[in-house]
DNA sequence: GCCGTTTTCGGCCCGACTGTTTTCAGTCG
């Protein structure tokens, strides 16, 4: 069983329980382990497995806990989850999704009025049996009905870079203003997640008056949810929805730290303050009645003993561990970058010549990329038989030849068929500069057999990688069911490094998994797969997720010369 | 339900806004 299965499993229950009105902290202790298991770089499934391990070991997970994870992953199945299922159909939980509704008020409408499903709930609404209800009144039945209106189009979580385009904007419109003094965009879009659920824009300023109404008239926005004298919520055009904070400057840094998260981060950071006989909130840090620190976040950090911590590691993994011995690492930046290792031409599915790709690379200033078009099983793509990859080949040596100021690699993207051979024999990738190895098809295939069709290409002598190891696409598709660890023990054994996809809906490998390969001294590269002169663009979120990982720029082969970079390869 | 240099019970982060109340519960981040 997957962690996310076991992740979702409790996930799931704790939304159960709660409507049944269980104890908070109960809740929380199973929603804790279900991001800790999520975050998981092992198999759980492993762990249950080995006799000299026990799940308890692990924080967060006790006796009661550890039980409950064996039973899931022996059957499959987890009675508890069963029996509260029965007790609480799924159209209550799904009624969690509505803004402003929460676990009691479900609860009121499913025990009050048998509301099971988001029809009824509709019907209810309209036919006004809402308001009667004690704790209900004419304004909830209405956002009911809006809320349900909405809950069609709302999208969730949104890629990274969808959300940062929206968020730039508005930034760019509210920096202008003439009240406004600071202003940053903080919560996990500043964290670099790889998809944001909504946006948090901090501003430091006098009165609020100017900005929020400035973003109340912004053409992004579509409506004001709430508003007031320090916070404001409206949802986008797009169906995101944001929340505007206004703090004075001395609360700066305080507020800054707290809208950033994540939460289970601010916790870890509140409880030190505690046990310094401190307080933490938005507006500072106090010491009884007393503001002893918060107009940089610094500051905060510093009162209670740490280190400033980059955004992109708050998420109460490693990041406390690291600071407290001083040893945070010192994160890649875009700028570290020399060469792109991932990149398709009209050879293939790409939009651009080889020549247009190197000329677009070196604008960029990378010094050497490789061209690594489709092998022949992607059809879709006219992938490259033996025959016309050579002739590709010695195309580009001839523009390698023409062209100076960057070096221009011959490589493939050789797919990993579903028999677990290669798509393409020793001989011809024995004449690549490099080759990644892919799984594009028969990504459902169960773990076995995508193990053995990864394990294939790590111990070919001629794979110098394996490109978007799990084939997942965020918000889509899964990836392939593998236990990474031990896929990444045998990379790492084999001499084979481990792409980070940079495309939006790839980040594969995710910030866990590329945290486990530097763990394990794996080589990792950080690729575009351009497939056009304006796909360099998306780098940067290669980026982001490398330093969510803690990556430093000697853990990332690309940002070596490519002399340097040779003498990685097997 | 977890945890412990306050260790087997009694804690567990903190505040803003809304709607329904008439002092506060619920929701949200």
């Amino acid at each position: 069983m997957q962690n996310s299965e076991i992740a979702r499993a409790f996930d799931d229950l704790a939304d159960l329980l709660e409507i049944d009105g269980a104890n908070a902290f109960r809740l929380r202790a199973y929603r804790n382990a279900s991001r800790m298991i999520a975050d998981l770089p092992e198999s759980m499934t492993a762990i249950v497995e080995d006799a000299d391990r026990s799940p308890s070991e692990l924080p967060g997970i006790g006796k009661d806990l550890a039980e409950k994870i064996t039973t899931l992953v022996e059957t499959g199945t987890l009675p508890q989850l069963d029996e509260m299922r029965d007790k609480i159909p799924p159209g209550v939980v799904e009624m969690l999704r509505l803004p402003g509704m929460g676990p009691k008020k479900a609860a009121i409408l499913f025990h009050e009025l048998s509301i099971t499903t988001l029809e009824d709930l509709k019907q209810a609404a309209e036919q006004e049996q809402i308001r009667a209800l004690k704790g209900f009144g004419k304004k909830t039945e209405e956002s009911i009905l809006e809320g349900l209106a909405h809950a069609q189009q709302s999208a969730g979580r949104v890629f990274l870079a969808d959300a940062k385009i929206q968020a730039d904007a508005i930034f760019e419109s509210l920096s202008q203003l003439p009240s406004v003094q600071q202003i940053a965009a903080a919560g996990s879009l500043r964290r670099r997640r790889e998809t944001v659920g909504d946006l948090d824009m901090l501003i430091t300023a006098d009165d609020s008056t100017e900005p929020m109404d400035a973003l109340a008239d912004h053409e992004l926005v579509e409506k004001v949810l709430a508003r007031g004298e320090t916070k404001q919520r409206v949802r986008l055009r797009s169906g995101l929805e944001m929340d505007l904070r206004v703090v004075p400057a001395e609360s700066y840094g305080a507020a800054l730290q707290y809208f950033t998260g994540s939460k289970a981060h601010n916790i870890v950071v509140r409880r030190r303050a505690q046990e310094r006989g401190l307080k933490i909130n938005e507006y500072g840090v106090f010491r009884d009645e007393d503001a002893v620190a918060g107009q940089t976040e610094e500051e905060v950090y510093a009162a209670v003993d740490l280190p400033w911590i980059p955004p992109e590691l708050r998420e109460d993994r490693r990041e406390f561990e690291w600071a407290e011995n001083n040893a945070l690492p010192t994160l890649i930046e875009i700028e570290d970058i020399r060469g792109d290792l991932h990149m398709h031409t009209t050879a293939t599915d790409g939009t651009a010549s080889i020549a247009d790709m190197a000329a677009a690379a070196k604008k960029r200033k990378l010094k050497y990329i490789a061209i690594t078009d489709h092998s022949k099983r992607v059809t879709m793509a006219q992938g490259l038989d033996a025959k016309r990859l050579r002739a590709h080949w010695k195309e580009i040596d001839k523009v390698n030849a023409e062209t100076s100021g960057i070096e221009i690699l011959k490589g493939i993207e050789c797919d990993i068929l579903e028999d677990a051979t290669l798509d393409l024999p020793d001989d011809v990738l024995a004449e690549a500069d490099w080759v990644i190895a892919v799984l594009h098809y028969g990504l459902k295939q169960p773990q076995d057999q995508i193990h053995k069709r990864l394990l294939t290409a790590i111990k070919n002598p001629h794979v110098s990688i394996i490109g978007h190891p799990t084939g997942r696409l965020i918000g889509k598709r899964p990836g392939a069911e593998m236990n990474m660890q031990e896929i990444l023990k045998a990379a790492a054994d084999h001499g084979v490094m481990m792409e980070i996809n940079a495309h939006p809906s790839r980040l594969d490998l995710d910030d866990v998994a590329a945290a486990a390969a530097k763990d394990l001294g794996i080589p990792i590269v950080i690729s575009t797969d351009a497939h056009a002169t304006t796909g360099f663009d998306v780098l940067q979120y290669g980026i982001y997720q490398a330093r969510r990982a803690g990556l430093e720029k000697k853990d990332v082969a690309n940002t070596k010369t490519w002399g340097q970079f040779k003498k990685l390869l097997r």
